[in-house]
RNA sequence: GCCCCUUUCGUCUAGUGGCCCAGGACACAGCCCUUUCAAGGCUGCGACAGGGGUUCGAAUCCCCUAAGGGGCGCCA
């Protein structure tokens, strides 16, 4: 069974690839992965006027940003393409002619004007505003007639009159009423598809074996059930995951600040830390582990443990989450990622340039990060001298005991042997000399050479540093 | 208005009739470690939406109410 799994993300280009969507996507790559089945990309394009290739592009790029790699779809193809939905037109055509064939669909001549006076009329008189199917009842020959004189007209679907029932895989059973739905548009008058008819068409033609989208599709999967029963063809798994909420609890937006998964990596977000993030906002294995490799949440994931409520999107535990992982990183794998960031916000900074020099850096700084870009400001706070940031700590480095200090200190300095054990001595002794140990011994030190009451491990800032400009800050 | 879904600490969640006067994580507060800040460790704060049932026993099952969300398009 399990090499039978297809499963589908299937975005519209109208915007960036927000974190919903991605999580709607991670979803269905886990479940591929870990059934070892194909995960499909489609590009659900057919609304023209607000789908735009640049969407299309950053979409794709964020994807390969995550690692969601797909087995068909833009760019690798595959057996059941094309997969921009705008290229499959012919298809929905086939499958529309079929069921108006089948006697399963029909021509509906009404006007838009007429639909929606009949619509304010039932309105008004508190009945049901479905469409009263008066196009269902037209003769073969006035069908006939009215098409051959070009009348435009729609292609409407008969709803039958019975219940349906979906088995979803997060929900459970859920059950629409019969009448609670009236006939529906396929095809527009323009010949274009609507979106319910194309789903189960691709669906369909793609053998698609399981349906993992977000909650606000929940209610179209009563007409795509009617769809597929018309069509004869057994409908797919279902499974509905709920929707993401902004800190407010409404459906997460660009008000919310930065909902996108291109903010993120810019933001110095890491691929493992957003996918661990995502995967556990909405589904979790039934443990109290929190953090997961990419490769663990292949293995583990499941349908049937993803949650039915909502779940508010959390930028302080995603940060968190993202330390853990940073932290994680073995610095032969943080090297390369935080290099370009230094060296292009601090092109000035020729010890950058020296890799023995940026190793220890990168080590010494690791610790302090959160986020990729945290490197630069770190860096920055003891690799550029600065004056005393305050007056505390101005006072710290004016008392005539620091001065003693410092003297004694750069003497030491100059002497001793530059490596860990050598300046570490060196600062014993000045501490001697001044009389100073402990906090009072390091802290005019640290304010002296970089100007702040706070950073990274003294001697490790020395280390990066060199004896140089060591002495150099000194005096 | 009609239909559908959801409801455990501020947030993410564990929990599928007794192990729960509810466990973990983020955030917050305090303490410890420490040359600082982080990181780490420990402690604290803090929730079963409300009301009825069922049962010896309910966060867990049923019903009602409320709140939130989604849908009811020739948008996707």
């Amino acid at each position: 069974m399990s090499e039978h799994v297809r499963v589908r993300f299937a975005p519209s280009p109208t915007g960036y690839l927000h974190v919903g969507g991605a999580r709607t996507a991670l979803f269905n790559w886990l479940y591929a992965r870990k059934t070892g089945g194909k995960f499909i990309l489609r590009i659900e394009d057919t609304d023209v006027e607000r789908s735009t290739q640049e969407a299309v592009d950053g979409l794709l790029r964020d994807m390969k940003w995550l690692g969601l790699t797909w087995d068909e779809g833009p760019e690798v193809g595959g057996p059941h393409g094309p997969y921009f939905q705008s290229q499959r037109l012919e298809i929905y055509h086939r499958y529309a002619r079929q069921l108006v064939e089948k006697g399963a669909a029909y021509p509906c001549f009404c006007s838009e004007e007429e639909l929606e006076a009949k619509r304010m009329k039932a309105e008004e008189e508190h009945r049901s505003v479905h469409y009263d199917g008066t196009c269902r009842r037209l003769s073969k020959e006035e069908v006939d007639r009215r098409i051959a004189a070009g009348e435009p007209h729609v292609i409407r679907v008969k709803v039958p009159e019975k219940d349906y029932i979906l088995d979803d895989l997060v929900r459970g059973k859920v059950e629409w009423k019969a009448e609670t739905l009236g006939d529906f548009i396929i095809l527009r008058s323009s010949g274009m598809p609507v979106y319910n008819f194309c789903v189960v068409a691709d669906d369909a033609d793609m053998q698609i074996s399981h349906v993992v989208r977000a909650e606000e599709h929940l209610t179209n999967t009563h007409r795509q059930l009617i769809l597929y029963e018309a069509l004869g063809i057994k409908p797919p798994v279902f499974a509905h995951a709920s929707l993401i909420l902004g800190e407010d609890k409404t459906k997460l937006s660009k008000r919310h600040g930065a909902t996108s998964v291109g903010q993120y990596a810019e933001d110095g977000f890491l691929r493992e830390a957003m996918i661990n993030f995502l995967a556990l906002l909405g589904w979790n294995e039934g443990t109290d582990r929190e953090i997961y490799s990419v490769e663990e949440l292949k293995e583990r994931f499941s349908l049937e443990r993803i949650s039915k409520s909502p779940g508010v999107f959390d930028h302080a535990k995603l940060t968190w989450m993202n330390g853990q992982h940073l932290r994680a990183l073995p610095v032969d794998q943080l090297l390369p990622m935080v290099e370009p960031l230094l060296k292009k916000a601090m092109p000035e900074e020729t010890r950058l340039q020296n890799p023995e020099i940026l190793r220890k850096l990168v080590e010494l700084i690791q610790i302090k990060m959160n986020v990729l870009n945290d490197a630069v400001d770190v860096a920055r706070s003891f690799l550029q001298a600065g004056e005393p940031e305050n007056e505390e700590a101005a006072a710290m480095v004016a008392t005539e005991k620091s001065q003693k200090l410092f003297a004694a200190l750069a003497d030491e300095f100059s002497r001793c042997e530059w490596v860990r054990d050598g300046y570490n001595a060196a600062i014993k002794a000045a501490g001697k000399i001044a009389e100073a140990k402990g906090k009072d011994l390091f802290m005019p030190i640290r304010v002296k050479i970089t100007g702040t009451c706070h950073g990274p491990d003294l001697v490790g800032i020395l280390d990066v540093l060199g004896r140089d400009e060591t002495l150099k800050r000194l005096k």
